[in-house]
DNA sequence: GCGCGCGCTGAGAGCGGGCTCAGAGGTTGC
DNA sequence: GCAACCTCTGAGCCCGCTCTCAGCGCGCGC
């Protein structure tokens, strides 16, 4: 316990190889977006710093040395590709995670993702951003593992991110997208009541216009497929929100 | 600085036979494409450097000594035949790929690739690079054989790179240039969901402007070559990519 | 015990992702 | 110069996914 931060989820944070927190430069040069993102990076126990132009994207990035950088390819100065070599010259290991729209000119993206770098084309949902993050850095052999790797376990039911599997007491259990993304934010987030709405915000779009009422279906589905038939993890805290627990030991 | 780490997928990388990571240096006086290559390559968890002519790829390979060197032939100073000769009196095992456009001399690159060199023509994919890369080194006896030889395996799918073979449950079976490439990506991810973009920028040239279709297409291609009343081993993510799988036990 | 309202779930519409077929254009080899 | 093959585009179809609506059960406060 040693954190200095108040940081969210009870379960271990991703830090760098000597322990301290993961550094991420968020560049965006909408500064209500940069705040939102920055703000669920915090949460996962990164420090974090932002940038609204590639200017100032450098020279954050030459002090801080950031093991990561979010970066919209729409800048007012320049554009996503020229910063991303600038960025290399700066840290060479760097990972960057590109934001995009979503019928941008792909073409410029084209070799990013080969390279090891990945990109999310808006609008996002948080759980994406902070994922596709945690997968860069793992892969770049970045952060220590205190997990056994890509896979999530609580209880009998377990997550490969990668492979984007999920069994339940070794039976395979089918999910679409959504329920996967929900899934996921559970299991990060194990004993832990998430209300409806921290639930919409991290797992739909922040330009999601619907209401609260998507959680409960999708929470629906969800049980029909996970806790079909056997003892029930996933909990509903009246007036509060849902939880998710391994599964009682009793009859 | 310039520590790679281990980069990319779950797979043993090929490292030099005391164990550090592979050096190469790239040669190209286009930085976008100094880039991507670099990057592509950084993912198979090597140390590379860039340069833009001959004269500062000479420098560069006096300091880091490469294992190969990608290097374009047109260079804004010299040719790429000039460069290879000055390159081998500082080191005189060091591997070259050459990158050539489709109509350039061919006849003095046939006479490079008798030396034990390669080389392959613009625009390429990302994946014939480093299969050549890989091919070169191993031919060298520059790389530790960390898996067995040019033979790739998932369940009872194998690929002999080199032969070009590609077997299912001991059955041969005949794949298009590009249905080969396309199921080396699989083979050498296994496990993993690659998503249409990635496929797409590993696979397919890297000025190719078409859409995700065509890897739908082939993929299309390769079930009814690979998977053919067989159990399936390809299977779609929705939403999300495709993943090669070893396929289901049982009945 | 009663009623309100939160939460659950079934039905169904709309959409868009993904698969396949057909065919044009280009390349290779004979 | 022709034939075979390969690659890619376009169109059409199917179906899984997402979300809205509506009705009902049940927990909880009174």
């Amino acid at each position: 316990m040693n954190t200095s931060r108040p940081r969210g989820p009870g379960r271990p944070a991703l830090t760098r190889t000597d322990g301290t927190p993961i550094r991420v430069l968020v560049v965006d040069d909408d500064p209500d977006l940069a705040e939102v993102l920055s703000g669920a990076l915090r949460y996962e126990g990164w420090e974090v710093r932002t940038a609204g132009d590639g200017v100032s994207a450098l020279a954050e990035a030459r002090g801080l040395l950031p093991d990561a950088v979010v970066l919209d390819v729409m800048l007012p100065d320049t554009d996503g590709f020229t910063v991303l070599r600038s960025l290399h010259t700066v840290r060479s290991d760097v990972c960057v995670l590109f934001l995009t729209a979503r019928d941008a000119v792909e073409d410029r993206i084209a070799g990013i993702t080969a390279g090891g770098d990945d990109y999310v084309t808006k609008p996002f949902s948080l759980e994406e951003v902070v994922a596709r993050l945690r997968g860069l850095l793992r892969r770049a052999g970045m952060a220590r593992q205190l997990e056994d790797g890509p896979r999530l376990t609580v209880g009998d039911l377990t997550m490969d991110e990668e492979a984007r599997e999920v069994t339940r007491g070794g039976e395979l259990v089918e999910l679409s997208p959504t329920e996967f993304e929900l899934l996921r934010l559970l299991m990060r987030n194990p004993r832990r009541v998430l209300s409806k709405a921290q639930i919409l915000d991290r797992v739909w779009s922040y330009d999601f216009g619907g209401q609260a009422h998507v959680v409960e279906l999708y929470i629906s589905y969800l049980r029909k497929k996970v806790d079909a038939g056997r003892p029930p993890m996933i909990h509903t805290v009246r007036g509060a929100g849902y939880v998710l627990k391994p599964a009682a030991v009793g009859p």
